[in-house]
DNA sequence: TATGTTCCTGGGAGCGCTCCCATGAGAGCG
DNA sequence: CGCTCTCATGGGAGCGCTCCCAGGAACATA
């Protein structure tokens, strides 16, 4: 029976020591290049792979990051953001040589389960945290835990924490100006759940556009939607009878679905109803009419995201900074700014 | 400077040795309940999280599992189909109390990549693979390494491995013959990858289906999508001028994409053309009209898989099985064999 | 020849846990 | 009273790696 494959083993059969066996695997100098030559040798030859647990325990990293999502599973893949926020981290972790490792809850049971998990030291090094609601208690379970996290989308609490969010005030109050520069009057809004922060910030950003517009709201014009297709529908399908003149939908998806809810009542987008959406995810053919939407870098607030999370890790910062990208409005159809296309 | 919390100190605090704390922690019996009760009570003071990779190291498994879908990102989460799936991994991997971690790839150079890490002894006890394409390396990759793993889909290779698969073939046989009793003749087929075994057994089983129905196949009725919704228009589009009166979509996402088309084209489904789609994970109303779907149960293929790759890890069976569910054609308004409903 | 200096190499120590065996206390029984 | 059996407990050994230091070889410099 042969010695089980590790670096002693491999160093013996090398004719080396353990520790130039470990120098060679991790790419480090001063090893000459006969040793080199013959460790690599073995290596190819046995297929010998490192452990992963016992690298871990010795060196107190584990090249792992976590991304937690306490989102059910079912509503996750009904969201383009999701894949592009993904895309984002995954190309930075990537680029820097580490593992990402997804963690779904797939309801609040499981979260206080799966969350005691990800936050034992020596599973992963630190954790990108998204879909946050307000006030959630995973963010305190890492602050306590001493985990290293950055937050996707902004965070309220006692303490500061890093964050890397998208100007979802900002973009929402252009699209009120936007909408009321077009001389619409009556415009309502669908909004994301009033629990998560990007709910609060794109309300309150059209809010404050249409005041600044010089419009009186009409709070009758407000529906919540819950991110997916189907509430969008319901939602404009509710707000109807209200006759709105334009819609700031907050997200492509319910945007669809409001689109939907317009052709099904026999009204025409931007004609009788003129809308803008935010994300700005969904390929502009899909959807008739186009979508004028608030537009924002996902991929890059993921990338940014899992950047800053490394130098947390790190330590090369220790001042928790909040991040914001700019979103920007772009015009197609849905706004009735210019004229439509195709039918 | 109080020592790092690790069970030798726990257990110093406690007045016991740190045999007694592990077992406590690990909840074994054989403990008197005195010594249990400080235990947890400095435990719980503390904050005392154990240390996974020490844990890992020390008894040879991890209690994570991974899930490796070697699929572009992108498109990942375009597709319900992934959704369902890692519900059903994530409900049965909660239900045995260990941690799911998603593996994906974001590009073809990444694979070897990120490969090579999932397969390093430590990090995962076993993984799920799904998405592979015919002859896929992963699967070669995993073997070599000696790495349990189970694959969800059908596995063409030199040696036989464990899977988990929906019954694609008579499935698609289904389709062709339901299509046919109805009537339709010119029967045509919007295919997946023909790189992909689902792909190959879907083609085969309408060929079988058309077959058997005693119909004689226009090969010039068949086109091959990529799974997306886009594809699915441009191939119905392209198949118009043929004048197919039916069609199999093997996806839900494509025959999405197809029903587009056909509206634009000024037809009517089902009247003009017939349309049977394949997954069953679009919700009916989100429709018009309501898709006829050959339906597969993907949650229950996602249990099963993480079910079967428990065994596997335990070594409780060793003889490689493949394990196939049944599907199961729902008929709806798109096949014409009931009135439609609604516009 | 004595003294650095640089490069390479080997091995001790230890990361925090699990596994296993030894030991002692107490109970039960003839 | 002596024996066995069970339960509770402690501690040695070891998982496979990294970190660090000691030391040898080769070479340059005084």
């Amino acid at each position: 029976m042969t010695s089980r494959l590790n670096l002693e083993e491999i160093g013996r059969r090398a004719g080396v020591s353990r520790s130039t066996v470990s120098r060679v695997v991790n790419g480090e100098p001063n090893v000459s290049p006969e040793a080199k030559a013959r460790v690599e040798a073995v290596i190819e030859a046995t297929g010998y792979r490192p452990h992963a647990a016992a690298r871990s325990l010795a060196s107190n990293r584990t090249g792992v990051v976590g991304l937690v999502i306490p989102s059910a599973v079912e509503t996750l893949f009904d969201d383009p953001y999701f894949g592009r926020l993904i895309l984002g981290i995954s190309r930075a972790t990537n680029l820097a040589g580490t593992t990402l490792s997804l963690f779904l809850f797939r309801e609040a049971a499981d979260e206080a389960a799966i969350l005691s998990r990800v936050v034992n030291p020596g599973l992963v090094d630190g954790v990108i945290v998204t879909a946050t609601q307000m006030g959630d208690p995973v963010i305190d379970g890492l602050l306590e835990a001493g985990m290293p996290f950055v937050v996707v989308g902004r965070h309220e609490g006692r303490r500061p924490v890093f964050s890397v969010d998208a100007d979802n005030r900002g973009g929402a109050r252009a699209a009120a100006l936007h909408l009321a520069g077009l001389g619409r009057r009556r415009i309502g809004m669908i909004t994301p759940p009033s629990n998560s922060t990007a709910g609060v910030d794109r309300r309150a950003g059209f809010l404050e556009g249409v005041a600044d517009a010089g419009l009186v709201l009409d709070h009758g014009l407000l529906r919540e939607g819950d991110w997916s297709e189907e509430s969008g529908r319901s939602a404009m399908t509710d707000l109807l009878p209200s006759r709105p003149d334009a819609l700031f939908v907050a997200s492509d998806r319910m945007a669809v679905g409001a689109l939907r809810a317009i052709r099904e009542a026999g009204l025409r987008c931007p004609d009788d109803i003129a809308i803008v959406s935010f994300d700005g995810l969904i390929p502009p053919s899909q959807t008739v009419p186009q979508l004028t939407s608030v537009t924002q870098p996902v991929t890059e607030v993921g990338a940014r995201a899992a950047e800053l999370l490394r130098s947390v890790i790190h330590a090369d910062v220790t001042t928790p900074q909040q991040i914001v990208f700019p979103t920007e409005l772009i015009v197609r159809e849905s706004c009735g700014a210019v004229p439509e296309l195709s039918a």
